[in-house]
DNA sequence: CAAAATAAGATTGTGTACAATAATAAATTG
DNA sequence: CAATTTATTATTGTACACAATCTTATTTTG
């Protein structure tokens, strides 16, 4: 069943401007404080393996597939050069990774895991572990948050 | 009527390590890249008033209430004073408020708005109009998720 | 094939975030 | 009341984010 003409949805626009200043406001700045706040709390159980988190989300692409180039990585992570080829260089100095320019075409640059890089996941499985009795969630919040923010972000991008 | 032994949602202790670290990774990944999509949104907008997102947040906390000092907007924000100083001192040199020590407590700086940081308020009222659109979400949604977070952020602070 | 256009990363500069520390002021306490 | 403790903000150093620009390599096109 399609949504018919919703009488308990009132549209957006139909929102005196304080009321959706409010909301957005609000919303916007619990997204960005839960944000900041998710970071903090992984902080500490990522300085064990050496890594901050955006590290650790770098970390976690190249175990779900070895061999991406710096593009491919920024396209998972919605992150630019800018951002990922200091944070790759880090990466490469704590010797986790592999940066080497593709024979094939050599604008690319493939980033590889090292042996050292492979062996932290074995260290890194506990980490989410510990995290979800710190975040406090139930399975229903973890699966319901996870759609409604990628759903989210998916609007988000396509308007940028 | 409080929660029973529920068949329906399973413990996260119930869960396999692998789906639980699927599940956590995705919805800290959504909620990390979620924000930085979100203030992507807002940029071009604040753009035009001169504020970068974070700067945009202590305007709204002045708005709101005028006169605190750098502590209180900390606690509002959650952000501490290695990130308040800097970025008060930039909205001082945008002439949008004040930067005074309290002549009672000589530690506190208190944050006033100026003239032309009142002022802005007009001008900013017309931007949560325009998210709204780029966001594209209901006001369930909004109504939703700003309630998820804001328990999800009040029980990561309560662990941090 | 040479010139122009496009693509992939790197670099530069600005602005957060935040831990750790410092500096100063106020409050507490022996 | 002097010494210690605590509170408030500022400073320093590291690491993102990202816009803008640059460099180099590939692709396209006339």
């Amino acid at each position: 069943m399609q949504r018919m003409d919703n009488i308990n949805t009132p549209a957006i626009a139909d929102l005196s401007p304080e009321r959706l200043l409010c909301l957005d406001i609000q919303m916007c700045f619990a997204l960005y404080s839960a944000s900041l706040s998710m970071s903090k709390i992984y902080k500490p159980l990522l300085a064990e393996l050496g890594l901050t988190y955006p590290q650790y989300l770098v970390m976690l692409a190249l175990w779900a597939q070895n061999e991406q180039t710096v593009g491919e990585l920024g396209e998972r992570l919605f992150l630019d050069s800018g951002t990922l080829t200091p944070l790759l260089k880090r990466l490469e100095k704590l010797d986790y990774i592999q940066r080497v320019r593709s024979k094939q075409d050599e604008r690319r640059v493939i980033v590889t895991l090292t042996e050292r890089g492979d062996a932290l996941r074995q260290q890194a499985v506990q980490v989410p572990v510990q995290i979800a009795a710190k975040t406090g969630c139930t399975l229903q919040e973890l699966q319901s948050l996870n759609e409604q923010l990628t759903r989210l972000r998916s609007r988000l991008i396509a308007n940028l």
